[in-house]
DNA sequence: GTCCGTATCATACAAACGTATGAATGATAG
DNA sequence: CTATCATTCATACGTTTGTATGATACGGAC
């Protein structure tokens, strides 16, 4: 059996896709549309163009594929994030790239949200390449506090709360997004709005861990 | 049919549930643990003691019984965080009430996270009682931030990306805890350890609104 | 040419699903 | 008592599910 995980883009190469790449993006399109237990392995192989048994030959089994699903889609998500968290030295200038990256990567792959968020609902462990992304995404977000910290830029305070309650702050812009549309009256649909709202969740957080940075405006009171 | 929605605690009141009563119970917990398709009627009926056909006497349909057992969870969800907001008479002081009552009752109601994280994570529009706590919620929080900034004890920018910044605090705590035990290293076991979060949480939603109150205490850097 | 491993295909199968049906049951009213 | 009603029950039906099976097609090695 063929069990290459990263299938690459043939796609963006011009070359027509595998059956497996064809498997793979239906299945994430599909999982994330509907959820692991309603999406149907014969919907997943005729979106693909592919046989129904393809599934089966390719990954062993349909949870197979969900997990090589979960693995393609959250890999270049950690990646994307680690690159712009490690491209600054001062701390606070790292945080705000991180939110940045974080915001961006979700809004431009939308599919992210639902495949995350029906993983967080299950009440059992965590699958492999969701527990990873969070422990990188957080990981990285805890250094820059402690290093924010020792340099006396950041607020004092558990270094794990401190990033949980600023990452809080893209994970529900993106997670929660349907939510703020339909019944917070918040749209993301054009450049504009969507600038806004992450300018508004970095001076919230540069705020929050009592660090009035170069960018944050507060002073406020119309 | 009986189509009664409230059907009350029996149990509490020392008699034995009715029917009704005991497919509610069982359907709020069984569609918690494993999510609404991977859940079986069969798996409801026999949990509650009840005969296979009772779900469709009582409810109509399986999607019939997951509406109700939505409603019955999330009104008394609603009612405490209103309550709590509407408590006191300084802006901020709702503020910080209305983040106790959040958290307080996500935490003593561990099964509304994955009810509420399986209806965000769908594509299609929210159910009625989703949409009608978000909103619920998302208002009281937005009209004491626009009261706080009248006042000139919160700062400036918009109430309603405001009102998503500060109830991002409690949202993430409570519906993300499984990650953030699992992947950060967070328990969330002992009072003390619950004690301690929230408390992180209210500073930091102080800080970030501008407001350094009473019990905001930041003069920082170690 | 033959051979062989990989991939695709049509089809079959048992299990589980939500729902429908009609008979039994039990309490209440006349 | 009998009649009535809501409820419970066992069972059956038609779908859909994930997976297994065995045949077929293709492409390079020799």
């Amino acid at each position: 059996m063929n069990d290459r995980i990263g299938a690459g883009s043939a796609r963006a190469a011009g070359k027509e896709p595998t059956t497996r790449e064809a498997l793979l993006e239906a299945g994430r399109e599909l999982f994330a549309a509907a959820g692991y237990h309603a999406t149907s392995i014969r919907s997943i192989t005729g979106s693909a163009g592919a046989n129904l048994g393809a599934v089966t030959y390719h990954f062993g089994s349909k949870e197979g594929l969900y997990h090589a699903v979960l693995e393609n889609a959250l890999a270049p998500f950690r990646r994307v994030v680690r690159v712009a968290a490690e491209s600054r030295t001062a701390p606070l200038e790292g945080i705000e790239a991180f939110l940045r990256a974080f915001f961006q990567h979700l809004l431009d792959h939308p599919e992210l949200r639902a495949l995350m968020l029906e993983q967080l609902a299950s009440e059992g462990p965590l699958p492999e390449p969701v527990k990873r992304t969070f422990r990188s995404n957080f990981g990285l977000l805890r250094k820059l506090i402690e290093a924010g910290q020792e340099e006396g830029t950041i607020c004092g305070g558990d270094p794990r709360l401190l990033a949980v309650a600023v990452a809080a702050q893209p994970a529900v812009l993106n997670l929660l997004r349907p939510v703020l549309e339909q019944a917070g009256g918040i749209s993301t649909a054009s450049r504009e709005d969507r600038e806004v709202i992450i300018e508004n969740a970095i001076r919230f957080v540069r705020a929050g861990l009592g660090a009035p940075g170069p960018s944050s405006d507060r002073e406020a009171v119309r």
